[in-house]
DNA sequence: TCAAAAGTGTTTAGCGTACACCCATGC
DNA sequence: GCATGGGTGTACGCTAAACACTTTTGA
């Protein structure tokens, strides 16, 4: 039984693209960054920062130079999330998208439009607006994606700078879980897993006591994950 | 800037397939379904059942159609994995595959080969040897995932009988974590769920005494759910 | 001296862990 | 009556949870 590599043509109609859903952490707020597009479908409409993948382009690839393309950014960590595939999500055919995700320091970019991007900005996630595509869905899976993995891996310091206040952190966890939580015992659960240091240094500038600055400790981190330390913060809820 | 259709068409090139691992509990051990290719790529190897989506397919309901043709199960609910997009990874262009699992009671269907399967049978996850393409790594992820999400979801339920002993259920977590795990502390902790039903009925035909049989409660674990109970079972490890 | 956030200690209750023995059945 | 797995109770230690006051700084 040979093939009969025609029969297969019909098959071989499709595209894909790559969609990235970047998180920054900035002012106490979670946002993620979204171009303008300069190009139909939706023109002039916000959007994720992603594109076509070429014929023989590795997915994973295609992601960060995708990225890299629209946004100038460099060595970020991507990592897939979910694949979009809609019938008729994209008027000109049959276009099925793998997103991809990272968590990211804004401090350490500086994000210029390019390609089909007209404009490029970090948008505040709970004031998103209309978003080309099903690009607003793939944001909430994204975020729920974030809410479940934040509670089990340390992957919230990334969205920090590198050195940062215990507040900060908390201020970040609240935010993203959308609750408070219980200062002194969060304190005392981040302490206890022997994950941060102190870099002896202090905050500047704030009209109150300055908090002390920690930075996370990668190295200490893996030592544990491999005794069978398990990463976990609880939203014990405050009340 | 009016878009040029014409330069989108060479995107319009790929094709992508659907892949399912499901996973299969009997005998104590953990087991997936394979089916023996009659058609190349691959023919006369063993693969996950597979096949291409077609041009305006939901992904979803590919995945399910590709199921039932190939194996005749119907009803299987199936849950998007990962998406595997490495270049040349099939021999007639670019196809990129978007793999689904999904954990069956082995007892509920008979599963018949059919399509592009010549054959087709439950596989020991540790005996698997040489798969078509790349679905020996789909496998590995497949597995590790179940690995992971079998601690905090009680999913583990959809693997076994309707009525089971909880030796069974330790058995199946014993099975997929490759640990040995405290009698009395498992017991315990399952039972403080309030989660099982005691069915009123015994194990037959045992030569020792028989185990009470139990079902999962379903409704019940919903509605802990929205109380925000969290399903955890730890591997305490023994000794 | 006031405002504003940083920082800390203690008590309580529940849960994970470790561990050893009796029970019911088939053969 | 013996082999086989089913089934249970308890003590200990840790940690999550709840809660209020003092400290340090800038303005």
């Amino acid at each position: 039984m040979l093939p009969d590599k025609r029969y297969f043509d019909s098959f071989f109609k499709s595209a894909f693209t790559v969609d990235n859903v970047i998180f920054g952490f900035d002012e106490g707020k979670l946002k993620i960054l979204l171009i303008r597009r300069n190009e139909e479908p939706y023109a002039d409409y916000w959007a994720l920062p992603g594109y076509f993948v070429q014929q023989y382009e590795d997915l994973d690839a295609a992601a960060e130079r995708v990225l890299r393309e629209m946004t100038g950014m460099e060595n970020v960590y991507l990592e897939q999330l979910h694949t979009f595939g809609t019938p008729y999500r994209h008027a000109f055919g049959r276009v099925i998208t793998v997103a991809y995700y990272s968590l990211v320091k804004i401090a350490d970019f500086r994000p210029r439009a390019a390609g089909v991007a007209q404009d490029i900005t970090w948008h505040l996630i709970d004031e998103l607006g209309v978003l080309a595509f099903d690009h607003l869905e793939i944001v909430q899976v994204a975020l729920e994606h974030l809410k479940k993995s934040i509670r089990t891996r340390p992957i919230g310091f990334e969205l920090l700078p590198p050195a940062f206040t215990l507040t900060e952190l908390q201020h970040l966890y609240e935010s993203v879980w959308g609750t408070e939580l219980e200062k002194r015992n969060f304190r005392k659960k981040i302490l206890s897993m022997d994950l941060l240091r102190d870099v002896g240094k202090v905050q500047k500038g704030v009209a109150h006591r300055p908090a002390k600055l920690y930075r996370f400790d990668e190295q200490r981190y893996r030592e544990l994950e491999k005794e069978g330390f398990n990463f976990e913060v609880r939203d014990g809820g405050k009340k």
